[in-house]
DNA sequence: CGACGGGACGC
DNA sequence: CGACGGGACGC
């Protein structure tokens, strides 16, 4: 009851900006209909109706206050026009002026739809449109140019048709967001903006906008869509006939043999696909090889490349090895770490698929030599392994870290951290959940590493300063022990 | 048409 | 668990 309208102090009322409505509605409603009528949009920190100081009756006007200028526009995209009580009449909602402004003009969608926002200097129209799509459907962008020489100013506009897209692009476009799944060793990563809304453009401009404005939203149309975040899944034409997307693949190897072969002979061939991790030849009672062994490997895509190698293989010459994946008691049920899994295994046959057909088809692709496997495979061109600075460098620049659920382990951060400036060091704030990456230089923006397109991969090197390369096989080995699950990291340069 | 309150414990 | 800013459209 009392929570209905804890106090708001005024400050609160236009925090965060857009954040509260202004519904005119039959003079019937009561606070509870509201409240019941809009608190499925987010988190309603208020709902007020305005009353008549003596009558107490409602003068038909309400202010509903959100959590978050999304949640608020959502509301009013959805409940506008809405009959809330049979045979009252529709309400209409807008986003509320805020308390400061002494103007009641009706805020328009026009002012809530275009974002003004900070891009790097090379990215065009289409960047743009490709790295704010994610949060609704873009009408156009447009980027500043300089108009002599035509080169961009690292300054654009972004329109989505509601407004409730341009409120998630602002509250969310600020975050750096790094998911790595550890089960498959898989990192992606985005950029980070500061965007804000922008500022209606003059009344004589803004007709002439239109005209420009729709012309270009088509043309973005037609653009290749390539999202971040988006899993490049095969088109299943392209693949061969067993079907890797049915989520039966594991790490783990089961190979039958009909002829006698010993352990080291599993363990060479099965070797030469980086990444194994374990070989075992199951014996019976009396220490004779019943056929059958176990092969773990490090990693999905090594396993999946053995068996599109292996299975059917004869070796020795007239003896078919039968290779399958069994179980390997590895919790997959979450749905990110069946996406990351279909994800290598449709990486790894496309490799297969168009690979070199040449002697050298055992090194599975995208790794120079055996001793190169990276224990981070990632659906973004990492820039290459840089060496850390020296430890009593004077930090230049800070990344504060967020992580979600728990930090991964120093190492992977550092693997990961430091291709992207001078690394000092990575420290994590004991028992809490985040950290800070310490860099010698400053690297304004320092994640600017395209998306993989889906079909031509570049390999991921890292022509390795020798001193970073120590003891990532025994990160990678701690790594597998551990449950897998997806990592959130939010960053933000300080 | 339809624009801004009442009551305030928590260190 | 999230500190600061910078920044504007052929009118």
């Amino acid at each position: 009851m009392e929570e209905y309208t804890t106090k708001q102090g005024t400050e609160n009322l236009d925090d965060p900006p857009n954040s509260r409505l202004f519904a005119v509605t039959s003079r019937s409603i009561t606070e509870d209909e509201l409240r019941e009528s809009f608190s499925s949009f987010g988190d309603i920190q208020g709902v007020w109706v305005v009353k008549d100081k003596q009558t107490k009756e409602s003068k038909g006007i309400s202010y509903v206050k959100f959590a978050k200028s999304s949640q608020a526009c959502l509301a009013m995209e959805e409940m506008h026009g809405k009959v809330l009580v049979e045979g009252t009449k529709p309400i209409k909602v807008f986003i509320a002026q805020s308390r400061s402004s002494t103007r009641h003009r009706d805020v328009e969608d026009e002012e809530l739809t275009r974002i003004f926002v900070m891009i790097p200097k090379t990215f065009s129209e289409e960047d743009l449109k490709n790295t704010f799509k994610e949060y609704g459907d873009i009408e156009y962008c447009v980027i500043i140019k300089n108009k002599s020489t035509g080169e961009s100013k690292g300054l654009g506009y972004v329109r989505y048709y509601k407004p409730s897209q341009a409120a998630l692009a602002i509250e969310n476009c600020d975050k750096i967001t790094v998911v790595v799944d550890v089960y498959v060793m898989m990192l992606l990563s985005s950029l980070a903006y500061r965007a804000i809304l922008a500022e209606p453009r003059t009344k004589a401009a803004a007709t002439e906008e239109y005209s420009r404005g729709s012309a270009g939203g088509e043309y973005m149309g037609a653009a290749d869509s390539m999202n971040q975040y988006a899993f490049p899944m095969a088109d299943p034409g392209n693949y061969p006939v067993m079907d890797y997307r049915s989520g039966d693949i594991t790490r783990c190897l089961m190979i039958s043999t009909r002829a006698a072969l010993t352990q080291e002979q599993i363990f060479a061939l099965f070797d030469i696909i980086p990444g194994m991790e374990y070989c075992e030849l199951q014996r019976d009672a009396y220490g004779m090889s019943k056929g059958h062994a176990l092969i773990r490997y490090s990693n999905l895509g090594s396993a999946v490349y053995a068996k599109e190698k292996l299975n059917g293989f004869e070796y020795p010459p007239g003896n078919r090895l039968a290779v399958n994946f069994v179980d390997d008691g590895e919790d997959r049920s979450s749905p990110v770490g069946r996406m990351a899994m279909q994800f290598v295994a449709a990486q790894m046959m496309t490799a297969v698929w168009n690979g070199p057909s040449t002697s050298q088809v055992m090194k599975p692709p995208g790794f120079s030599s055996v001793s190169q496997m990276p224990r981070i495979q990632t659906d973004v061109n990492l820039p290459p392994l840089k060496k850390l600075a020296l430890p009593d460098s004077k930090a230049k620049e800070r990344l504060f870290v967020v992580f979600s659920p728990s930090p991964l382990p120093p190492d992977v951060l550092e693997d990961v951290f430091c291709r992207f400036g001078s690394l000092i060091e990575v420290h994590l704030v004991p028992g809490r959940k985040v950290g800070y990456m310490k860099y010698a230089d400053k690297q304004t923006r320092p994640w600017q590493c395209a998306p993989r397109s889906g079909r031509q991969r570049s390999k991921d090197e890292g022509d390795a300063g020798r001193s970073s390369q120590r003891g990532i096989s025994q990160a990678s080995s701690y790594l597998l022990r551990r449950t897998a699950r997806k990592m959130t990291v939010h960053a933000f340069v300080t």
